[in-house]
DNA sequence: CGGTTTTGACCAGCGC
DNA sequence: GCGCTGGTCAAAACCG
């Protein structure tokens, strides 16, 4: 148990080896043989209307290993790529021929469209749904801030303006425990039978005030051994140290990606590494800077200089980072 | 006793 | 308009 949820922290948890073959296929899912963690996850930029009006919707798939700090992955990918290997995204087919339409994610279900794919490439999707859709839910005035504690039931006020929903990303990880840990507490405030699928879907909510961040765990129904986490806005507060030692440091790194160093001028090797579709093409985008730029600013605390630190239980990582990577040790 | 989980009900979009 | 579905609420139960 305790190891699963170990393994799942170590966000390189894996082999190098495989990872790097990994880069050439076109689908940027891996997992090792020994049910570790498959980490894989497509983005998508559903709401990049929303924090980028100017954006056009681009779907963009990539895949990062392990667990690292949610909140700033997502926004680190939450831009447009040049790397649209991937997806069928639901992007264009937001809707699909059947019910099981707004599952976004919904890797476990059989849907036609859902780009997810089956069985034999579990996880090669993973997709994030379309946002637009996903709207249709905020229920606005209550939003995941407790703040307003209204009586919904009655007379909720009949919301208007949809709150644009967050950007999520998922994450597909091999374990037998359904809720992983990810440095973050969480209160699970729903669970619904998921079509399709024997196993249903538990919806959380951060626990920390004020932050909406939410997430859905669901199960593959595919293959019973993957769960699906699927994260949905952006922590506005630090990682509770509730992780031993450096786990939680990594996790709730924000200077990992949240610092200034990583703002526009992120190490291309680095790049490359944590996203193995990345190319120095993209890179060398203004668009890609910019976006990536722009992502990674959007929450001011991020804008704080951190003098990033590795922890040192975490080897792989050091190896994986660019000697010119801040914090990273020398041997 | 405070925080979390469970669970049935409710609500809003969407497709037909 | 109706039915379906995903998402959320909130009271009750549970737990440490």
């Amino acid at each position: 148990m305790a190891n699963e949820k170990d393994r799942f922290y170590d966000p390189f948890h894996y082999n190098h080896h495989e990872h790097q073959l990994n880069h050439s296929s076109n689908f940027p899912f891996f997992r090792d043989n020994n049910s570790t963690p498959i980490a894989s996850q497509n983005f998508q930029g559903f709401d990049h209307h929303h924090h980028n009006p100017s954006h056009q919707r681009t779907t963009f798939t990539d895949c990062l290993h392990g667990s690292m700090d949610y909140n700033t992955l997502s926004r680190a990918f939450d831009m447009s790529c040049s790397s649209s290997e991937v997806l069928s995204s639901i992007d264009e087919n937001p809707k699909k021929p059947s019910a099981g339409d707004s599952a976004g994610i919904s890797g476990n279900q059989s849907t036609p469209n859902s780009s997810v794919s089956s069985s034999s490439n579990e996880a090669e999707a993973l997709i994030e749904e379309d946002s637009t859709k996903s709207q249709k839910k905020d229920k606005q005035p209550k939003g995941c801030e407790d703040e307003e504690e209204k009586p919904k039931k009655e007379n909720k006020p009949k919301k208007k303006e949809k709150k644009p929903r967050e950007p999520r990303f998922a994450f597909l990880t091999k374990s037998e425990i359904d809720n992983l840990e990810d440095g973050y507490r969480w209160r699970k405030y729903g669970q619904k039978a998921v079509k399709n699928s024997p196993y249903p879907r538990s919806y959380y909510r951060c626990t920390s005030q004020k932050c909406s961040v939410k997430k859905r765990v669901e199960r593959s129904f595919q293959d019973p051994s993957i769960v699906i986490t699927t994260y949905e806005g952006q922590h506005n507060h630090h990682c509770p140290a509730t992780l031993r030692g450096s786990a939680a440091t990594m996790l709730s790194a924000p200077p990992f990606f949240g610092s200034s160093y990583m703002g526009s001028s992120l190490p291309q090797d680095f790049l490359a590494q944590f996203l193995p579709s990345y190319t120095q093409s993209d890179h060398q985008n203004p668009m890609f800077n910019q976006n990536l730029s722009n992502n990674l600013h959007l929450q001011p605390q991020q804008h704080q200089q951190h003098q990033f630190q590795l922890p040192r239980d975490y080897g792989l990582l050091q190896d994986l980072l660019p000697s010119s990577f801040p914090g990273k040790q020398e041997p």
